[in-house]
RNA sequence: GCAGGGGUUCCCGAGUGGCCAAAGGGAUCAGACUGUAAAUCUGACGCGCAAGCUUCGGUGGUUCGAAUCCACCCCCCUGCACCA
């Protein structure tokens, strides 16, 4: 028997974790009285998941953890349909064997998060195309489709908007995509007993179909649960930087660039950040939380947060990899770095690129403009005019602008070969003369 | 299908013949202050090092000159009709 942490729910309450809950509160006693099986769904729409999807996935760890079997899915079949859910507007399909393509990578993205391997509750990772793949549409339409009230269907917010706004409207297709979830539900209900699902709260409305079409088709009892979407003080976008998404997978984000996404977490947002990403208890945030404001000055709570979560999402090379780079740019000299260290710094995500002939003929401008740095020569232009480009530490100006090849001689170069180019406060790039 | 309203630079949104690369806000970038935070202040913000080049749904036209006027076309919104 695996021992069960009562608690859990209340842990997670505490964490702001939960956003809605069906059942009216019995959810609390059906968790405490045996270890029980939940789901939570991926949907692939890229080939890696982002740090959207980390909640989630963090807290089927936190059930496993609890004592719960967790499944994780990815939707093979889902993702061939497309989540309409407070979507704005109907969706590209993506081609199957693209999706087939992505479905791989997210399951061994998923696998990393969760134990196979801890007895009765070890985990399990499926693909909802298993079961649809051969189903047959009158089957599902007699079997299925018979439990659906489209006047139910049409109610529920997430597809509202799509609904009541002329012009924009709602396929047959995407609008199908909430019994397909539901189905999913009911599938795991039967197959493997599972009792709960898990998602974001925008999740809700394919939730509770999943739950009704359960307890139609098999009289079960189901439930399920969202969590909070994550937001920021500020109302911008979480999971967003001038640069992109944060992913989880180290080729799209790499580790230095991840753990830096978290150092940069703002006060107001970061304990709360800390509930919601990693495992230390509410106590211990807390008292860092208290430990800060009494402490004043830089708070401690983005380091432990960055560290955390890299290091959960990268490991322990990830982190190390990240922490090395951030130290050498951020707080050492530039100089004090050897040969090895810079080359370790590409190998660990700096970004880098090789300067040849051709590169050292452009002005700052296009050069830093194309390597990434910068959107637009503007932003060059106006970064040159303040002093905020730096080359290995040496300030450069507007008129150096055209003289691209005298800021990058091989004299300057540290090892004859290595400049680090400094935009702003927290830009960095590796060039190396070749 | 008919009637009315509308499509402006990343987003929202002014502009209705020259003073418009186009107000204002948001987002974004840089600087100051700080703590690689927030708030605040400053600057930038179509592209280009520059000369200059390309924009205001599309295509043609009127004009010395158009985002602004005309014609046709495409798309959206709101009513009505049609359909059921």
């Amino acid at each position: 028997m695996v021992d069960i942490d009562t608690t859990l729910l209340d842990e997670l309450q505490a964490r702001g974790l939960v956003a809605q809950m069906t059942g009216d509160n019995t959810l609390g006693a059906h968790l405490a009285e045996a270890s029980r099986t939940l789901y939570c769904g991926f949907d692939p729409t890229a080939d890696s998941l982002h740090i959207g999807s980390l909640v989630p996935l963090l807290t089927l760890k936190r059930f496993q953890l609890a004592g719960h079997k967790p499944i994780a899915l990815v939707g093979g079949a889902t993702g061939l349909i497309g989540d309409p859910s407070f979507k704005a507007a109907e969706r590209k399909l993506n081609t199957p064997d693209v999706v087939a393509n992505w479905v791989g990578k997210l399951q061994s993205q998923v696998s990393q998060f969760i134990d196979f391997d801890c007895g009765e509750s070890s985990a399990v990772v499926v693909n909802n195309l298993d079961w649809f793949n051969g189903l047959d549409v009158l089957d599902f339409l007699r079997n299925v489709g018979k439990h659906f009230s489209v006047n139910n269907m049409i109610q529920k917010e997430s597809v509202k908007q799509r609904i009541d706004r002329e012009g924009e409207g709602i396929s047959y297709t995407e609008f199908t995509y909430m019994l397909l979830q539901s189905y999913d539900f009911a599938e795991l209900y039967k197959q493997h007993n599972c009792s709960l699902q898990i998602g974001g709260s925008d999740q809700w409305g394919n939730i509770t179909g999943g739950t009704d079409l359960t307890r139609r088709m098999y009289g079960g009892q189901a439930f399920g649960l969202t969590l909070p979407l994550v937001t920021k003080s500020d109302g911008t976008k979480f999971g967003k930087t001038e640069s992109g998404t944060i992913w989880l997978d180290a080729n799209k984000t790499s580790p230095y660039s991840f753990y830096q996404f978290w150092l940069n977490t703002a006060d107001a947002d970061c304990y709360k950040f800390l509930k919601y990403f990693t495992f230390l208890s509410v106590e211990q945030i807390e008292a860092i939380e208290k430990q800060d404001a009494e402490a004043g000055g830089r708070p401690q709570g983005q380091s432990i947060l960055a560290e955390n979560v890299t290091e959960l999402v990268h490991g322990e090379s990830g982190l190390a990899a990240a922490k090395s780079i951030t130290s050498a740019l951020f707080s050492g000299e530039l100089s004090d770095l050897s040969e090895g260290e810079l080359e370790q710094l590409a190998l660990d995500g700096l970004d880098k690129s090789e300067l040849n002939t051709e590169g050292l003929s452009k002005p700052l401008t296009s050069l830093l403009t194309d390597c990434g740095m910068a959107k637009a020569g503007r932003e060059v232009k106006d970064a040159l005019a303040r002093s905020a480009v730096l080359i290995n530490g040496e300030a450069k100006k507007a008129e150096d602008n055209m003289s691209t090849a005298e800021c990058f001689t091989r004299e300057k170069a540290m090892f004859d070969r290595f400049f680090i180019v400094k935009l702003g406060k927290k830009k960095y790039h590796l060039f190396e003369l070749v």
